[in-house]
DNA sequence: ACGGTGTGTTGACACAGATCAAACCCCCCT
DNA sequence: AGGGGGGTTTGATCTGTGTCAACACACCGT
């Protein structure tokens, strides 16, 4: 009966099915029941395309929706009046986008698509509503907003105790973690994004971004050909990130 | 007839009650109608003391409430394996700590009390089932949560791009802020934490945290001693945060 | 195939803030 | 009243990362 249902569907609405998508282990949905899932279906109306360089959504914009990324990458910036920038995350299929909206009413970064993306549109009072008949959904939208929190202050302490080895092997561990889990090699990736823009995440300048990469290289952590990634040694990475050198030689 | 009301309930009940609470405008039920105050009284059922130097809860513990800080004043923290620290907020009457945990039903940093202190459990399982009922309740749940991502993007901006004395000038004006929200002079406090909590807060050591306040006194913005902070002039202070020196040159 | 432009690498040097060290202050405890 | 200890201030020096600069590479459109 239910497959009876979706097969009168138009073609259109099948294909923005939640049911229907490959990422829904990722992306909001995770863990909803089928009946559930079936039941957001209508959520989402509208996808957007954002070419590469194109923002989704500026500072200070109304807010009105959460996005879900369906194909593509994203940076969300924050800048300072006297133009100096701070990207704040980097946004992969399956997550969301423009949580920091909800406070104000108004969006509080720009986020900007690294390449040609799609974005799922999930207006907000509508998901609220939802939030009523699916417990479920509610539930793991808390947690969606929750390990939002947990990252970002995660990347305090990237960026308030960390060296800048340090600071790169987290970020590319984090990166390989998130590959692999959207089914892609843990070992090899490409960036999407800048050593310009890995420098204003990370709180470097891109100069050394640069002669970091080259000196996991050098080590034998990594190989690095421009935006091309392989991680040779993940183990040896994961040491950079805990050890520091003073610590080991008193303690260890 | 409402007077009537609240005059036979149980005394602890009243005293526990949100709808009598001074800190209704600033703490989770800010925007409530009297009616939905008066709905959500039965949520807080317990209260906790912390005393100085305690913890409320620490990294790893299983997640069952929220906390609204009600008198005293908090620290959360994280730590790395080797004991380095990222203080990653700190938390006044009327705000709410644990949101971190919801995420992974455990606790994902330590909180402390940096004076004696007391809260209101808000257990999240009934939380949440009050939001079924009091919309506006869950839509404000959702601001805060929000707000506290925007709030920490706003931290990763100071620990990302600013220098010493322009960290030091936005912890100085944000707190100013918060006391005077909470009814108390904008020009005059006293620091609840050390030197070294401030600094790892902002990603300095409590040794430049001591100069760049020494530095400000100097220069008129404020008067500093121990932990007793004047601010003779706040503008300069803003100046200090919006005034790259190099920019100015350039531009101004 | 060929410049042009945006991006990345590498080197030399500068500097903000860290580190190390000493003294001081204030408050609390006995 | 005296002593102790945590917290703070200040000075001298060191260092990791920033800054400035030159060059290399890669990809684009023509």
């Amino acid at each position: 009966m239910a497959s009876h249902l979706t097969a009168v569907k138009p073609l259109a609405a099948l294909r923005e099915a939640c049911s229907q998508c490959n990422l829904r282990e990722l992306c909001l949905p995770v863990g909803l029941s089928a009946d559930e899932l079936g039941q957001i279906d209508e959520l989402v109306k509208l996808r957007r395309r954002i070419l590469r360089g194109q923002s989704l959504y500026r500072t200070g914009e109304p807010f009105t929706a959460l996005y879900a990324v369906k194909t593509g990458f994203f940076k969300t910036e924050i800048l300072l009046a006297d133009g100096r920038e701070q990207v704040t995350g980097f946004q992969m299929a399956g997550e969301l986008l423009g949580l920091d909206g909800i406070g104000m009413e108004k969006h509080a970064c720009n986020a900007i698509a690294l390449e040609d993306s799609e974005v799922c549109v999930l207006p907000f009072a509508d998901l609220e509503r939802y939030f009523h008949e699916i417990a479920a959904l509610q539930h793991h939208f808390h947690k969606v907003m929750s390990r939002e929190i947990v990252r970002d202050q995660g990347v305090m302490m990237l960026l308030g105790v960390m060296r800048a080895e340090e600071r790169l092997a987290a970020f590319l561990l984090n990166l390989s973690q998130r590959f692999t889990a959207r089914g892609y090699s843990p070992h090899e990736f490409n960036l999407r994004m800048t050593r310009n823009e890995i420098g204003s995440y990370l709180g470097l300048k891109l100069e050394t971004v640069s002669r970091v990469l080259s000196r996991f290289q050098e080590e034998g952590l990594i190989q690095v050909h421009q935006k091309h990634i392989r991680i040779i040694d993940p183990a040896g990475l994961k040491k950079v990130l805990s050890a520091r050198q003073d610590f080991t030689e008193r303690h260890g």
